[in-house]
DNA sequence: TTAATTTGTTAGTCATAACTAACTTTTTTA
DNA sequence: TAAAAAAGTTAGTTATGACTAACAAATTAA
């Protein structure tokens, strides 16, 4: 209540920032997201970075202490949803009626994403008679932001010929992680299965342009979703 | 060729400018723009005005003396028509596939043209089947920016029942424009003719909530779309 | 044709959102 | 645990596009 004035006429940069620290924060199961770890993300300086979170933080939708990690108020991470919910409408919208391919979506669904009317994303939806996931196979928020969690699975527990995306690793252990990123494992890393040796449970995987062999205790401290199977 | 580097990334800003001076030009048959004028069509302060035709001479969009009229250059007059193709046919678009009203889609359609991608519009059109004109039946222009002018009729050719849309007023009289003002009309008044005497050619107009008996003289000197017949 | 009005311009300010450079705090590691 | 590295912050600059206030030129009217 105290707060409805804010909500109104949040520029793009700040829907931007919502939504870049949704993406960190929840979509890709980070635990804890820092300044330099959002600015990297948006592409900014971090200085810049730094500038938007306080603003945010006196319009009520970051919390965070001085020095400390980032986090969502309910209002920061309701509005980062509805961004959200636009931007894989019309990327569904893009590919289902006007011919987009795959790649082409992205970047006019983060320009459309902005345009500022409940009716139009609304309207579209009903249109479309209300797809479930975009054509990335990402889960589409419902109208009051609601979607269904689809569940992390550990990379392990995949078969022969499935693809997934890269979507968090397990704990802290530094040498686990030196080795996700040595190999050229990253955050939102397409992948697909294409071997199981059953005698070991080690899986051999292609990513990007390479393939590579894992043990099964690697696999099991990558998380997954499942896109394709 | 030598702007080519020019045209690449206006802002939203400089469109909205070039297309506000294009449709005081062009569209609605104005012989001269002053700053001032552009000023008061963009609501903002004449200083503002100034400043963006500046930046706009510099570019190679609108030429013009110091103290002296706006005009268009080619390139100009080409970039504001496709912001007109774009927001003609996001507007069809609102109204034939999205339940949107005859008065709900403009301020939607004001940020939908400015979405950059050649691909998405004329996807658009196509989706649509290439629509000739919009909700208020205006022409929409196809891709090469080419669009049938509607021939400006006076208003005193009009019969019974008609109903026109005021686009411009004749010669620079000043008490005729003080006239036209003086009676509530202005530029895109839709106005319905109630009754044609027959005995003096004088006509009773109906517009906004009021209605008016004007002579054949002053009809002669308003210039009108006929919108509905 | 001079005075008044309108129109156009210039100068300086403000907010947004980016930047670099310098600095402080926290975390890591040697 | 002390030094090095990483992460976060602050201060000051830049560009865009608004604004007001003051002024200059052009047009209109007395």
């Amino acid at each position: 209540m105290t707060n409805k004035l804010n909500k109104v006429n949040l520029t793009k940069s700040e829907e931007d920032y919502l939504k870049a620290l949704f993406q960190l924060l929840i979509d890709d199961g980070l635990a804890t997201v820092g300044n330099n770890q959002l600015a990297e993300y948006m592409n900014v300086a971090p200085a810049s970075a730094n500038h938007m979170v306080k603003k945010l933080k006196s319009k009520g939708y970051v919390v965070s202490e001085k020095y400390g990690k980032l986090e969502l108020t309910e209002e920061g991470a309701a509005i980062a949803l509805k961004l959200i919910r636009r931007h894989r409408l019309w990327e569904t919208f893009l590919c289902d009626y006007l011919n987009f391919t795959w790649d082409e979506v992205h970047e006019v669904a983060e320009q459309l994403e902005h345009i500022k009317s409940e009716k139009l994303v609304d309207e579209l939806d009903r249109f479309m008679d209300f797809p479930e996931k975009d054509p990335h196979g990402e889960v589409i928020p419902n109208a009051k932001g609601e979607y269904a969690i689809v569940p992390k699975v550990t990379l392990s527990s995949l078969e022969e010929g499935m693809i997934c995306k890269l979507v968090a690793v397990n704990d802290g252990s530094v040498s686990f992680l030196k080795y996700v990123s040595e190999i050229g494992l990253a955050l939102s890393s397409e992948i697909k299965i294409l071997e199981v040796r059953a005698f070991d449970n080690s899986i051999r995987i292609q990513y990007d342009e390479r393939s590579e062999a894992v043990t099964k205790k690697f696999a099991d401290n990558v998380f997954v979703h499942v896109i394709n199977c």
